[in-house]
DNA sequence: AAGATTAGCAACCGCAAGTAC
DNA sequence: AGTACTTGCGGTTGCTAATCT
């Protein structure tokens, strides 16, 4: 009996014909009653499905197929550190972008900063740490993403063993912050971040410790720094060190610096949020302390990593 | 050119809250 | 009030195209 129901729902990709009768059932009966769409068999998928194919691919002016603009993205990133992941309610403030696709979003972005770190961390640790097949091992040999970044960077501060450095060079390390480290001028400190640079980058932008801690740019600073002045790389570092100092960025140097004004202001949302949710979020402590591993993130800081060469 | 890796997307699952009976 | 059903949300997985080595 159970089995036979189960063969009965299909399940995988929709067919255009699939689609078809989903979106005729809609524009008569609105979209609801999906369990019916079933029950009257027209359609051997569940509810849920048929729901859920509705909001993401057929509902009328979705943006598919449209990648997420520079203002959805900052949308999306200050709004996910308000509200964390509350990937419907931050949908509302784009129009045309479900939830699904947020989250999507979201995850990607996550995925390239945790390999970035990743990579960095590798760099500095050992050169013959295996690097993980793919993204999907990556989650499953080494840890989750947000489990990684719980665990080796504690909400953005350093733990104090962690050493992590662009390159295996001796020359210029990043080294965490410890009350050692008080009295040495020579040492460029970030105490928000436990980080310490030991040359200050030629350019100083908000976020740029971050960045480059986190991004080629790093390296490329110190590849930079240990090559001549004169090279070619180190000048183009310069130039994006440069454009790192961005108003979209966020004041890593904490509440304490210089930040009264607003990053930029949200657009209103697309549906207006109900004042009160329908129903407590079960998330609640996520809620409270959101995602807060990429909440000092530069919105646009993989702008940087994915074109290098752009020119401001 | 071929295999490996990455990015993006679509869809499923489990859970929780709302709703109808 | 209790229960089954429906709806909505967030997390996760699977697939594929693009890119890299």
């Amino acid at each position: 009996m159970e089995a036979l129901k189960k063969e009965e729902i299909k399940k995988g990709p929709w067919k255009a014909e699939e689609d078809q009768v989903l979106i005729n059932h809609v524009n008569r009966y609105g979209p609801r009653d999906w369990s019916s769409i079933r029950s009257k068999g027209l359609l051997q998928r569940t509810g849920k499905s048929c729901r859920l194919r509705w909001v993401n691919k057929l509902r009328p002016n979705l943006k598919i197929g449209c990648k997420f603009s520079a203002e959805e993205e900052r949308t999306v990133i200050e709004l996910q550190a308000e509200f964390g992941n509350k990937w419907a309610r931050i949908a509302t403030y784009l129009p045309g972008r479900t939830d699904n696709d947020v989250k999507n979003f979201w995850s990607s972005r996550i995925k390239r900063l945790a390999r970035i770190l990743h990579n960095s961390s590798d760099a500095s640790s050992s050169s013959s740490n295996p690097k993980p097949s793919s993204h999907r091992n990556e989650g499953k040999n080494v840890k989750p993403i947000q489990s990684l970044y719980a665990s080796q960077f504690q909400r953005f501060g350093l733990v104090e063993e962690e050493v992590i450095t662009a390159s295996s060079s001796s020359s210029s390390k990043i080294l965490p912050y410890s009350s050692s480290d008080q009295d040495d001028h020579e040492a460029l400190r970030v105490p928000q971040f436990g980080i310490k640079l030991e040359h200050p980058p030629l350019a100083f932008g908000t976020d740029l410790i971050l960045a480059e801690t986190t991004t080629p740019l790093m390296s490329e600073y110190h590849i930079a720094n240990q090559q001549a002045v004169n090279s070619n790389s180190f000048s183009s570092s310069i130039e994006l060190l440069a454009r790192l100092d961005n108003p979209y960025y966020y004041d890593i140097l904490g509440p304490g610096a210089d930040s009264s004004e607003p990053l930029f202001v949200l657009p209103p949302p697309f549906f207006e949020p109900s004042p009160m949710p329908r129903r407590r979020s079960r998330h609640v402590s996520k809620d409270e302390e959101a995602d807060v591993f990429l909440y000092d993130f530069p919105a646009d800081m993989f702008d940087q990593v994915d074109d290098p060469n752009q020119s401001p």
